[in-house]
DNA sequence: CAAGCTAAATATATTGCCTGAACAAATTAT
DNA sequence: ATAATTTGTTCAGGCAATATATTTAGCTTG
């Protein structure tokens, strides 16, 4: 529990991760620069420097290249360093019941590949649903032109409780299957670290960094299409609760006005087809609903407002007992969700006492591989030192 | 945001954190012991451990004094440090409504002294209220023998939000008062650093402290008397929230069978006098319902039951949410509360797919003062190399 | 009781890393 | 061209930790 102790060793160690942090978090950085953000001497800091381009993390300038740079700065010209951000890569897997959809992110976290896979149908063997994973894996990596060797880190998300450690409790029978199954066969294929999740935990991380939660420190994130979940950053930590299942919502099942876990686009189903549906009598599909409720629909507006009371009820739950700064709605059914904003922020001072920043994400259903693209450079970015590059040129 | 960079001076500071932290943890080390500990040379170790003794924070036994230890090893006799236990001293707070309750811990956070002092009525102004929190300080400093100056934090709790930076928002109005007032107050008169809390937080830290909730990471303590109010410990953190609201349970409102955040002694007084009331008509006492009880009243036993299913409910939507490893219900009422868990424990299963452990806190009304303490000993501990200690030796 | 054994403390040399200052280099301004 | 300016490079110095050898303090034993 107490400090750990160190060596003189260690100190450097401490401070490259310290340039290079700066270094990834700006565009070109100079000596000088360096030195202004992380404190050290221009010796320490070009000594780190050296010993970063030599690991293969960041890369000089080419001296003639300031051409466009604007300012035309007098004395001698500084050296300038650049995260290499092509060194490697990390994979973010949105690991569904019925799709699998893998992203390719550089160590900047832009995303240079995709691929989906869906499976052929539910109950398939283990074997197959891990090879369709590989493939997955292999056709985002072919479209961003990286090979397998390149890949630094999987961050992969999934719809159950996941651990601090990264494990998925044996009780959860389908999805424990990717845990081991999964991970040991991306090990043992390609040498990969998989860093598992839970989806809505990712979707929160991926939300701070590139959503509408930038950030944000006190953050929830509501993925809300079939089934609410919630991903909770708390002090810019992810909650996971003993095993994994902190932001599981069955407690909405004693819930008024809410009553269960299901999430918009399911009730917006469901509620429809109970009311005869707009159109025909069929199960209008939830996009169907907003649409009508665009167009003046009475009944699509009506369940509208059944969703806003809802979320806000929902939403209101959270928010009084983690106090976010703000909560957003996120999944396919975000987009759609946009319309449902006005009426939840509305209602939310009824049911909380501290009603939050309530938004929609703009990241669409690319909220989990962003999130776990992140969750990867996470892993990445802390262990730079101890991950060896696998140097091309 | 990224790691800051270190110079080799500041690798003394860690190693002395680091080599302070393992004999706070020991009753006595010796230099060998903290070699295997920390992972330092003996020459570090001692250097270290002299430099530790100079600032007063451990101090050297007698070599002659191992007679007890009973375990004649042979060789050259080490050298044994043991952690200066009254070098200095904490405070922690309770700040009540109506009561303060103060008490002095030393070092090793065993609690010397003690004192509570009522307020004359309710709303006295503000300097009288600060008097009052300063005579309890002061006579629980003399009931400790020690002087103000040794005073190295204050730890307080309060019932009201508390932000991680520990500081109360000003729209409460009433609680606002502790903060600023206080604070500066205590500075100026002592120079004492008060460090406020929710009291349910501290509440938490002091269960897992010294309560039922022993080395458990993944905590949360529902103080239960009047109002119910949550600590929560995640991974060992104590959330806050935005503004330090989290653990409030004003959701409780929208939850079917619980309907307000009432603690378990306003349930049974309201209850009892609804009821009738078993033997007057009048407004039993929280103890005494749970003493008919115990004594077989029926109508005392039904209200036991409606309050292990409203708390099976509290606690069961804490858990969905949060998944404790543990809850703790605390507070003055704990000890009756007893008895109502083996019907919590038997209904959780029915609410929840991730049922806690449920236990009661063995720390009675002093749950938030051995909380304060700690969290002022965490502040020192953390702090232990930038304070001066007032020798008087 | 002296010699020997053992575990721990001390002394000394060495290494790693950062700093600071002096010096060199590469530009722009005059 | 020369000065001014900014940055890069080199090297002695300091600090902290390690490694190794030596000394010390108590116990054991012949």
């Amino acid at each position: 529990m107490p400090h750990a102790a160190a060596t003189p060793q260690l100190l450097r160690r401490v401070n490259a991760q310290s340039v290079l942090g700066v270094i990834r978090n700006t565009d070109v950085a100079t000596g000088t620069e360096l030195m202004a953000r992380t404190g050290l001497t221009r010796a320490s800091v070009i000594a780190v420097c050296e010993d970063l381009i030599r690991r293969g993390w960041i890369r000089e300038l080419n001296v003639r290249d300031e051409d466009q740079h604007g300012s035309p700065r007098k004395g001698r010209p500084a050296r300038r360093f650049e995260l290499n951000s092509r060194a490697g890569f990390v994979l973010g897997l949105d690991l569904g019941a019925a799709t699998t959809t893998a992203a390719v992110a550089d160590l900047r976290g832009t995303v240079v590949g995709r691929s989906s896979e869906r499976f052929r149908a539910a109950g398939i063997p283990a074997a197959e649903r891990i090879d369709v994973v590989d493939r997955a894996c292999r056709r985002a990596l072919a479209d961003a032109g990286a090979r397998p060797e390149d890949v630094l880190a999987v961050g992969a998300g999934l719809a159950a409780p996941v651990d601090r450690d990264g494990r998925v409790l044996v009780t959860q029978q389908f999805w424990s299957l990717f845990d081991v199954g999964l991970r040991t066969a991306l090990q043992e294929l390609h040498g990969w670290t998989v860093l598992l999740e839970n989806d809505a935990n990712l979707a929160a991380l991926g939300e701070r960094w590139r959503g509408s939660g930038a950030g944000v420190d006190d953050l929830v994130v509501l993925l809300a299409g079939e089934r609410l979940g919630a991903g909770v950053l708390e002090s810019g930590r992810l909650l996971h609760g003993r095993h994994g299942a902190a932001g599981e919502m069955g407690y909405l099942d004693l819930v008024e006005g809410v009553g269960s876990s299901d999430g918009i686009a399911s009730l917006a189903r469901q509620w429809s087809a109970a009311g005869g549906g707009p159109a025909a009598g069929g199960e209008a599909s939830a996009r169907r609903v907003f649409e009508d409720a665009a167009a003046g629909e009475p009944a699509a507006l009506a369940i509208l407002d059944r969703l806003s009371d809802r979320m806000a009820r929902v939403i209101a739950s959270v928010a009084s007992f983690i106090n976010p700064e703000q909560v957003v709605i996120g999944g396919a059914v975000a987009e759609s969700a946009g319309v449902l904003l006005p009426g939840i922020t509305a209602l939310l001072p009824r049911f909380t006492a501290t009603p939050p920043r309530v938004t929609v994400s703009p990241l669409g259903d690319a909220i989990v591989t962003v999130g776990a693209v992140r969750h990867a450079l996470n892993y990445v970015e802390a262990n730079a030192l101890e991950l060896e590059l696998e140097l091309r040129h």
